[in-house]
DNA sequence: TCTATGACTCCGG
DNA sequence: CCCGGAGCCATAG
């Protein structure tokens, strides 16, 4: 079924090789999937992973570094201290130093 | 088959 | 500089 790929186990499969205590954003994935305009696709995709503890979303943030989606985790700032916890800091819902700790799809 | 939605992104005022 | 709207593609109903 590998051929079979859904466009989710696409997603699934990037966001898994995302190492620790780096993020990524959308708009990275959906261009190394070759959808770059369907960054939102991404995002969807991280809807329905949520709940599998295969893929590190938390990792996932927009362009600016923003945790978009903290809200769509269990706790109000799980998608933070999940950051946190990886020696990544954030500050205002934001990545700081994003550009460093960005980590391109390949 | 068509319509609506969305964890994004870009462009304009 | 800050805020808002339109575009985009894939999935679900």
């Amino acid at each position: 079924m590998a051929d079979n790929e859904n466009f989710f186990e696409k997603v699934y499969e990037v966001v898994r090789r995302i190492p620790e205590g780096k993020v990524t954003s959308y708009g990275a994935i959906a261009n190394h999937l070759g959808t770059a305009r369907s960054a939102r696709m991404v995002g969807w995709a991280m809807n329905a992973c949520a709940g599998r503890d295969d893929v590190p979303a938390h990792r996932v943030v927009n362009r600016n570094g923003v945790l978009t989606g903290k809200f769509h985790f269990q706790g109000t700032n799980l998608m933070q201290q999940l950051l946190e916890n990886e020696g990544i800091r954030v500050e205002d819902n934001q990545v700081v130093d994003f550009d460093q700790h960005f980590w391109h799809p390949h």
